[in-house]
DNA sequence: TCCGGATTAGCACTTGGTACTAATACCAGT
DNA sequence: ACTGGTATTAGTACCAAGTGCTAATCCGGA
């Protein structure tokens, strides 16, 4: 016993996790090993056959995909919208949005959730953030309902610019606080004759 | 000839794109066709089997889970750093990172950059947001590489707050700036005690 | 020396295919 | 109605990467 069965099975986890393609036999070469005993450390560690691993692993990635391309449109999902006006989105923080260290979530996925909302409830071809000011007030942890409650500041937007102010709660609790001046490039002519 | 060969290709196609996971007796039960035909049509329209499918779109997870994985420490990639004092993260712009119809990069990702650069260059255990300013100066694109530079400002700064300003620069010209309000949690006596 | 866990070998069977051949179905043109 | 050509179906042999099972062998310690 050269390599002590257990050592071997720990590694061989390992292996698997970094990289899910390998077959019985690449496996059993790399560790001087039949295929058999290969097998049988498999059979004792609960690890699928290649082809199932590649079906786990393909389906994390459809689903990630389809997560991304919900992002690609708002970090978040909109749940109310008056266009012009106000609009509301929910975002759910998970592990994947916190410090791993602290727990608490890194800022930019608030300042995301917030800019994408101001940008969405302009109703126009194109926004764009020009300058904004942000307060990051209380942390937020993962497993968080972050709500961004975003309001088009009628008042002080003239022709070139738009404010949009953005005020995100953790259970009915401020957490932050965005002002965004917002620069709208439309031919904005329709919806300007009110 | 019920549907057209053609018709059929098309949707099969759509099908497996949709999802991979099919099998070919499966496509043939969804089509009304034999197992053969499904062969016939996958080998005319140059669809790889179930299995080879299944490869690709984990091989797809894989890098993407590589790429989520940098992200997780810093958006882009610091390729200098004086802790406490200043840094340099370089950022290139993708397709992914704009909007559809602009073409320009959105600005979570500038923002996203800048920030967490503004963390990287504290060196703490936990370095959290308070408030920022930011100004987006010129549109980024697809394509442009974003080189961020953060400076602590010592004169500024106390023992209950960190100021850090970040200037971002496409090919010499500067397209954003944000000055960040940081927050440090460290005992921090060791460095505190110049 | 003998026991027992670890390892290896071998065989039948499974999935989801490829590659190929042969048979049939269907439809149009003459 | 006959013929031709495309489309479809059926059937066979074979492959990769396994599972499940049995049997043999190895190797180290009391």
């Amino acid at each position: 016993m050269r390599v002590p069965k257990r050592e071997r099975q720990r590694q061989l986890e390992m292996s698997l996790e970094q990289n899910p393609f390998l077959t019985d036999e690449e496996l059993s070469k790399q560790f001087k090993v039949s295929v058999q005993t290969i097998r049988l450390d498999r059979l004792e560690c609960g690890i699928p056959e290649l082809r199932e691993r590649l079906k786990t692993v393909a389906a994390r990635t459809m689903d990630a995909e389809v997560k991304s391309l919900q992002s690609d449109e708002v970090i978040g999902e909109i749940v109310d919208i008056e266009l012009d006006k106000r609009a509301i989105s929910i975002f759910d923080v998970t592990d994947d949005h916190v410090f791993r260290r602290s727990g608490i979530a890194r800022g930019h996925h608030l300042f995301a959730q917030a800019n994408s909302l101001a940008v969405a409830v302009l109703d126009d071809d194109l926004a764009l953030t020009v300058t904004s000011t942000l307060n990051f007030l209380k942390p937020v942890k993962s497993g968080d309902r972050v709500i961004a409650r975003a309001t088009v500041d009628k008042e002080r937007s003239n022709e070139k610019r738009t404010y949009v102010d953005v005020v995100s709660t953790v259970e009915n609790e401020t957490v932050f606080t965005g002002e965004f001046q917002m620069y709208q490039t439309t031919n904005h002519s329709r919806s300007e004759v009110k």
